[in-house]
DNA sequence: AAGTGGTCTAGACCACAAA
DNA sequence: TTGTGGTCTAGACCACTTG
């Protein structure tokens, strides 16, 4: 059997031949070197001078692009982008995950539990017929033993049938829903509210504080699973989103 | 030269067989056959059954894992993981292409420059020392002749020192910026509050009406290049954010 | 110790779009 | 027409991690 023996590649651990391909050619896009519009050698040309395979090159360019760095079109070759749009990932965690990981006490008071036939409100608002049984959850997340968000929330029970029996005395809606039902799809709305009297009495703040909302909306496959609206005093909560250019 | 012409690839055209792969493998944790911690079969395994490379089964598990529908480890395998935390993709739009995607005219008034040597205030926002020049902009967003949005910002004027003669009348300044200012890092926080007297003037809304704010902090390297802070009427912005669980 | 994923090679054919 | 990226193969060695 014939082997080639020549350049035994050398190549010893740590970091990967694509990833220092990868570094190298975004150093020169960030530091300007290779301004928006600058055309990138060829595949070919850059296996040849970085002596690697072109799938390597590939590899590394695909992930220049996943950045949104470059744009690759055959026979176009590869160019460099303007400055990103501003796009970012926000990350909107579990209300309990994330006060136990601040090391603060989490408890999920249920304040209302109805099952009901969807009124045209509801319909509405979870995207089913009206007359669509469903159940309407009102709670209130507390932290520290202090009123932390309010959630009001509806549940689709043709999607959920379970849901029928469970009292979510202790277990926070949104867990056990995370827990049982996956789901396909999901939309985020955010968005402000000045607190009603309602709204100011169970978080305990003055009427008319400006509360941050979240709405989301989740479906598995086509069917709605539940829609729901937390409320956080404006002073409690914040959404923080950070954002690289490219990852280190 | 020997050529292996038995099974001349037979594959045509379309849809890459990774992709094909992938989606058969996505449809079976999607649909529930393999649940959370099923553990998928190996590489090997997976590549004599669908009858191709290693390495096109690899890059279908890749996708799988960049998606966060698997986890994959050396030695473990590759299992599938509990339905995905909270976390979307939020785009965050320049206001005026925004704006106009929607049909709607755009203007961006400015309302006060100044340049300055930063306070402790400007100094602890900017996050750069104290005396640093800085300029410091208020303007309006205006959407069909109508107050949109309220803007604070403030520039580090030794990372950008040619906004020190640009007057901004006609351009916004994020336009501005993110024309001639590549940035390598961005963070956003997304807030609320309630409009103080000056802020109800300029959006022309009543006292203590709840509005969205959103900060925008950008880097280039390590430098600081602005911050910003705008801030909606509640009733006229909201965000939105929607996610799939893997794409398609 | 052994099985798994991670990476890499040196080719190859193809689709696409620009010249 | 031709150069480019997109995909694929049939191997290979290695690192990691679990049993």
């Amino acid at each position: 059997m014939i082997r080639d023996d020549s350049p035994p590649p050398a190549r010893s651990n740590a970091v990967p031949r694509y990833r220092e391909i990868y570094e190298a050619l975004r150093q020169k896009i960030v530091s300007g070197e290779w301004p928006a519009g600058y055309r990138l050698p060829s595949e070919h040309e850059l296996a040849r001078s970085f002596g690697c395979a072109r799938m390597t090159i590939g590899k590394a360019l695909g992930a220049l692009a996943d950045q949104r760095l470059v744009t690759r079109r055959r026979r176009a070759g590869t160019t460099v982008n303007m400055p990103r749009p501003q796009e970012s990932v926000l990350e909107i965690h579990d209300i309990e995950a994330e006060l136990l990981a601040a090391g603060v006490s989490y408890a999920y008071q249920s304040l209302e539990r109805r099952v009901r036939r969807a009124s045209t409100a509801d319909a509405n608002i979870l995207g089913v017929p009206s007359g669509t049984p469903v159940l309407a959850l009102t709670g209130l997340h507390r932290a520290g033993g202090r009123p932390h968000a309010l959630e009001e929330r509806l549940i689709n029970l043709h999607a959920v049938p379970e849901a029928r029996a469970e009292r979510f005395s202790g277990i926070s809606p949104g867990r056990w829903l995370l827990q049982r039902i996956p789901w396909t799809e999901a939309e985020h709305q955010i968005g402000a509210l000045n607190a009603d009297a309602a709204i100011a009495r169970w978080l305990a703040i003055r009427r008319n504080t400006a509360c941050l909302t979240i709405e989301r909306n989740t479906w598995r496959d086509e069917q709605r699973i539940t829609h729901v609206r937390v409320i956080y005093p404006c002073d409690q909560h914040r959404l923080v989103a950070r954002f690289r250019y490219g990852p280190t």
